[in-house]
DNA sequence: CTATTGACCTTCT
DNA sequence: GAGAAGGCCAATA
């Protein structure tokens, strides 16, 4: 559907509402199914902004690499392994492995 | 108001 | 192969 033309930093929080349980999305994922894949940047401004929204699982959300990059930035550096755990995502060395976990969000308009 | 930074990624040298 | 720079938008100082 479309009627969804808001704000960039509420598309990335929608994308990131539809990640799956048990699966994790790359900022660069995001960025590009917005179509804006140069804009990564601000799908982590997004997610820093939304830190505070219980509503979205910005724990789900990892870098190219898999790096859970601002887990420091969660209320405790370990809180993000332990929901990602938690969730059935196995965390390793503060990562994940992306070819297992890794969630392709569905490309929104182009 | 301008300048700098920021949970990033891609490309060039 | 490794390093550096650029680019995107917003928030903060």
């Amino acid at each position: 559907m479309s009627g969804n033309h808001r704000d960039f930093f509420e598309r990335v929080y929608e994308l990131v509402r539809q990640i799956p349980a048990g699966k994790v999305t790359t900022y660069g994922h995001i960025a590009e199914a917005l179509g804006v894949r140069s804009a990564a940047r601000l799908v982590g401004w997004a997610l820093h902004a939304a830190r505070f929204d219980a509503s979205i699982p910005c724990h789900r959300v990892v870098n190219r690499r898999g790096e859970l990059t601002g887990k420091h930035h969660f209320a405790t550096p370990t809180l993000m392994q332990e929901l990602l755990e938690s969730e059935g995502v196995h965390v390793e060395d503060d990562r994940v492995d992306l070819a297992r976990y890794l969630w392709v969000p569905p490309r929104a308009e182009p």
